[in-house]
Order: structure tokens, then C-alpha cells, then sequence
DNA sequence: CATTTTTGCTAAAAGGTTTTAATAGTGGTC
DNA sequence: GACCACTATTAAAACCTTTTAGCAAAAATG
């Protein structure tokens, strides 16, 4: 199945998943089991088995026995045990979702998306949020491959390389998203990184009364953190700009923050500033709040803030349903075909330009 | 174990989950199985079994086998298949959560609050969002029976009465959230929205420049909306004053929504608005945003935006925390003793003055 | 010392599927 | 009419645990 076609399946299924035929609940104390069917008709386990699993042909079962088997297990709403099914075949039909902090908009959304396609597909989510701690996101795979989870759609965390290559090695299918691990050849799906923030900056650039550029990042060596700064640079390198960089410590106090973006836009006299996460240009805004002053800024990654902020706030916007669609296929190609050669899926940002870059206020 | 005792070994339990020994990955190609183990040993997979499961006093196992087993389980590190296990006792130890919208930031806050205390005691979490499809939502709920999850935590939207009662008769246990069903018995942890309703009512009353006050909310027969509403009401009732009341369709269009609000205001003078959810309230501030023009307001629901904006909103602030703790309580205390009463917890609300309801600017 | 009780452990069943290997019957071929 | 191929179905093994029921040996009892 090509890539298009493959996407028309999953839109197709889910756009139809709401629409099937009328729901008949079958909650109900006593679960039925393909023995009782077997004994009420008459015929032995297998066989239903057989049908029920569409190697009724391939089995050669009579079309006759085919339809009335069918018909029966409609009409008594049997389902098969999953577990059991689990059991038998390996298979749970669940897949392993584990974000940095599904409290945080960025990931709830993508959540959100990777969950319909994932339903769509019949396969359920299992999630979990990791925080920055290397110890407890081992933990928590090593829980989930316990479970046996069918895949893994992770947001590897620094000193994740290990655990990641251990999954692979076992042939775990893996897809990495927002960003990436050099050094282990895995699947991952992440936004290109690099040319939203090139674009962001020579926006900035082009508009002559930002003289200075700053760029607020992480301390982080993740591979999204490296491609915004490098796009940066190489929008200030073409305009032969000076760069000024600050990097705040991961899990710093906010006040902590709020005072070193303050500093570093009054000591370098900056102009204008790209921030390298929602989360840090939101501090920024608070620098705002706190001291009045806010130079030009575009943020990574939308935020409902950013609509309504005054002035409005210029973003470079990732295609969060895209992303999660591409997550969910590429795992689940994986997932089919054990063989499939690994995929590295780019997918291009938004420059979306509001009021903080342009307007002449401020 | 009473309940302070039980939110004490909650809490300990989540303190320490990340400190525990350091953790070894058994991540490998070929799952260890109880036999193996059985026959390296030379004792029976019976005795194994009692030793895992804390039985070997009870099943009078001597302590130098227990220990011997003990120590080669832990040399080799096998952990119990899952699957069988389940298949076996019918316990899946995974809940499910059916949210509104995981997406939201107030569900994917409480997801995040659920996920720890749940894991904290060896549950998983299945998750989906339902929208407010109540044929999805039933599928869902459906789902997740069929997969045994060993118990439900659910914002029940409209139309899910049936198939909640029909999860109560068959004694599964579930724990409703953010509102409840009037008609069906069951455990919920709702926050006190009556009285959070009424506290910033009567706030906004204090003022005495705000002769009409307005109240924003949703068609929506659900208790939390009432619960509201009636809030509201009674405040008016005790200073008298008449009650301006507007109700927005639940899944209308940005502009429209905006448009409305605009009316409502403008139309009846109003001087100050309650706005019954924090989607509402974001909305009303777009109407400032293109109409210029703001009464005082309170939100309910806080939300990052609203700190920041200019003027800051005050907030009715639900105690996420504390719900996420009491629904994983009320529904493992469910699940372990399914003879437990019928739980309903209130939390209460906390009223956050910002400048939206006392500045004199607008 | 014969009987009962306790100790320490285990064989086998149960949980509910899928899948392998086999069987009994039918029709065709030379 | 012996042999083969095919059809339509099934018994039993496998997946991996937990739990029931029971057994043999040792200790206690009268």
C-alpha cells in the first residue's frame, strides 16, 4: 500500500468511525465465549474461530456455515476476549504514548490527533508523561514493554539513547517525535525546525529597525533546540548580524527567569527576540508584565495567549494534526511490516505573523 | 485503611516512585517464563507462583526456598507475563479515562494529576476523548468494557444515563468528574461550583459600580452549568438585582459566540460578567479584543492566558490537583472493595481577585 | 505405636483465544 | 478398485499465568 493511499484509508476510517451502524451496547455481567457459540450451533471452536478471523475461505469453511455462524454471533453480540486474543497472538492492539507533559498544550494537542487516527486504526493509548527525569522515563518503558505494547510514539528525553536502542535491538517498533536521537537510526516525525526558525529571523531581519536579534533557548542538547538555534544563525549569518544567545536552565524558577531574559534584552540592547518554545516566550511576555518593556519577538509554537495578547504575538506554528498522522502511519507501517526500512518524516512550520514583529509600537 | 491513612501511602508511594532501587531494564528479545524459572530451580511452578504473589507464609513455602526463588527472580529479572495474568484473575490493572477533550488544558491538567496517583499504584491509564458525540462516547465506553479495564473515570457528557447505569448494574466501578447524573447513583468528585459561583457573584456585587451583572454560559443541562448558574442566581437574589443571563450553543462558531456576547453586554448595559467556563471567558476577551470594550469579569477555570493578560481576569480556580488525587482514591477504594458505598466528593473552589473585577480602568 | 495434624510442596485445571496438524468423506483418474 | 487430490471440519496444543485440590513426609498426640 503507497503512502496516499494508505492516507485515504485512514481519513476514510475515520471519518466513518462515528457513522457505522447503529451502536448496540453489549455491556452486560455474563461474557459469552466462542465455546458457548460453538456448542449452540453445533459446530466446533475452530471453525469460528476461522471466520470469525476471515480465513473462512482459506479454510475452505461452506458459505452456508460461513453466513450462519456470522449471523449468530451478530445477533448473541459476541466479541472476543482480548486478552485472551492478547495472549495467543502477541498482539494488544495498544500502543505506548509517552510525552514530556501531556499537561502542556503542545502535547495534549497532538495527544488529541494521535488518539483519533490511532482509534481509527483500532489500535488504544496507553500515555504517560515523563517529565525530565531520565529515571523515571526508563521506568515507564520498561512498564509499557512489560504490557507489551505493540509500539512506542516517544518525545526522548535526554539519556534516553540507551533504552531507545535497547527497543530497537528487540525490534520493538519506535517512532520518535518533536525531536530525535542522532545517534540511534530510528523512525521519527518532527517539524523542520531549522527553516521555521530561518524564517522567523530574516522576518525579523527584514524589518530595518531591529538592529540587534536575540534568540532565549533552553540548556538542552535536544536535536529541536539545535536546529532553532542553527536556523537562527544562519538567518544572521546571511545578514552578517551579530548573534546574542541566552540559555535558560531547563527547570528554572520562573521570577529566576523572568530576570535573566530582562537582563539579557537590557544588556544587549536587543531589538527583537526569537524564543525557542512557547513556554519560554510566555516568561518572556511576563518580563513584559513585570517591566514594561518588550522588544519585537516571534515565539515557537502557538499558544491560545498568543492571539490575544496585546500586541498580538508573531508565531512559527507547527502542524501538530499532520505530525500526529504521520506518527500513527509510520508506526503502524512498522508495526505491520516488521521489514520497513525507517522513516525520517519532516514536516514544514507555519510562519504565522501578528503584531509583536510588525507593529511599530512597543 | 481509613482515608487519611490511604492519601498518606499515596502520597509516600509517589514521593518515592522515582527513587527506588536503581532501575535495570529487562528490556530483551526472549521473555523469561515462570518455568523457566521452575525448572532451573528444580521446584514447581505452583510454588513459584504462591512465592510471587506474597503467598509463601500462607501456603506454608519455607523460607529458604523463598528466598532462593526470590533472589534468582530477581537475578534474572522475570516479571510475570501481564497478559496471562489478566487473562487469569480478570484484573487488568489499567482504568480508563474518558475525558471531553484531552486537549483542553483543564482535562489535560487533571490527566496529568491522574496519571501520577494512578501509577503510583501500579494502574495504567487508557485515555480518549469523547467530544460531545454521544454515539463516540458510548463506542468508547464500549471499548474500553471489552478490554476490562478495571475501572471507569468519566466527564459524562450529555445522553451517556443508560450506558453508565448499565456499567453500574453490572458492577463496574466508575467515578464521574467535573459533573455528574442526577438520576444514576454512582461516585463523582465535582468541585463546588455552586458556592464558587456564588463567592464570585457576590464579589463582583461588592462593587458598587456594577449595577448589572451578567451571567455567559452554554445550553447545557449539565450539573456543573447549573450549579453555576444557580450561584449566580442566588447572589443576585440576595442583593436583589435582576439577572442577565445569555446562553451560547455549545459547539457555535467563533464569531458568532463573539458576536453574541458583544449583544448581550451592549444590549443590557451591562457593568460586570460571570462567564460560565474558561473557553467562554477567552472568548469574551476576543469581544474586547475586536469590539474594545470590556466590562469587569471573572472566569471560571483559571488559564495561563489569563495571569498575563492586560488587565489580569479573576478566576473561580478549581483545585485540580486535589480532584485527580480523589477520583483515583474514591475509584481504587471501588475497586478493591466493590461492596464500598457510593462516594460524592465536593472540592472546593478557590476565587482569584485579579484586576479584571477591581481596577477601575475600562 | 497407631492415628491425627501439620508442614512443604506439586499436578492439573482453569482462564479464552488462535493455530497446527490431522481426519473423514467425496470425487476424479488411470 | 487402488490411489490421489481436494473439501469441510475438528481435536488438541499453545500462549502463560493463578488457583484448587491433594499428596507424602514429618511431627504431634493419646
Amino acid at each position: 500500500m503507497v503512502a496516499s493511499e494508505y492516507h485515504d484509508v485512514l481519513k476514510f476510517l475515520l471519518k466513518n468511525l462515528y457513522f457505522r451502524q447503529k451502536i448496540t451496547l453489549t455491556i452486560m455481567s455474563k461474557r459469552i465465549l466462542i465455546s458457548d457459540i460453538a456448542k449452540s450451533l453445533g459446530v466446533s471452536v475452530t471453525t469460528i474461530s476461522f471466520i470469525l478471523n476471515g480465513k473462512a475461505k482459506e479454510k475452505r469453511i461452506s458459505d452456508a456455515l460461513t453466513n450462519r455462524v456470522l449471523e449468530y454471533v451478530k445477533k448473541v453480540g459476541y466479541k472476543p476476549n482480548q486478552l485472551a486474543q492478547s495472549l495467543r497472538t502477541g498482539q494488544t492492539k495498544i500502543l505506548g504514548l509517552l510525552v514530556e507533559d501531556i499537561s502542556n498544550l503542545f502535547f495534549a494537542n497532538i495527544a488529541k490527533h494521535i488518539e483519533e487516527f490511532s482509534y481509527a486504526s483500532g489500535y488504544h493509548l496507553l500515555y504517560c508523561s515523563m517529565g525530565n527525569d531520565t529515571v523515571k522515563a526508563k521506568e515507564l518503558i520498561q512498564l509499557f514493554y512489560d504490557r507489551q505494547v505493540d509500539g512506542f510514539i516517544i518525545t526522548p528525553t535526554e539519556g534516553l539513547e540507551d533504552v531507545v536502542a535497547l527497543l530497537l535491538k528487540n525490534k520493538v517498533p519506535v517512532v520518535l517525535f518533536d525531536r530525535y536521537i542522532p545517534q540511534v537510526e530510528t523512525n521519527y516525525v518532527v517539524s523542520d525546525n531549522f527553516n521555521g526558525a530561518f524564517r522567523a529571523t530574516k522576518h525579523l531581519l527584514e524589518n530595518a529597525d531591529n538592529r540587534r536579534i536575540g534568540f532565549v533557548s533552553l540548556y538542552s542538547d535536544q536535536t529541536q533546540m539545535r536546529d532553532r538555534m542553527d536556523g537562527y544563525m544562519k538567518a544572521l549569518d546571511q545578514y552578517q548580524r551579530q548573534a546574542y544567545i541566552k540559555k535558560i536552565q531547563i527547570d528554572e524558577q520562573e521570577d529566576v527567569a523572568i530576570a535573566q531574559i530582562f537582563e539579557f534584552i537590557e544588556d544587549n540592547k536587543l531589538d527583537a527576540v526569537l524564543f525557542a518554545t512557547n513556554y519560554l516566550a510566555i516568561t518572556g511576555l511576563k518580563v513584559h508584565k513585570k517591566y514594561g518593556k518588550l522588544p519585537a519577538m516571534v515565539a515557537f509554537d502557538d499558544h491560545t495567549l498568543f492571539k490575544l495578547h496585546e500586541p498580538s504575538i508573531s508565531v512559527v506554528s507547527q502542524r501538530i494534526e499532520t505530525i500526529a498522522e504521520e506518527l500513527v502511519k509510520v508506526l503502524l507501517r512498522q508495526i505491520r511490516n516488521p521489514q520497513a526500512d525507517v522513516k525520517h518524516i519532516v514536516v514544514p512550520c507555519d510562519l504565522k505573523i501578528r503584531d509583536s514583529s510588525t507593529a511599530k509600537s512597543n
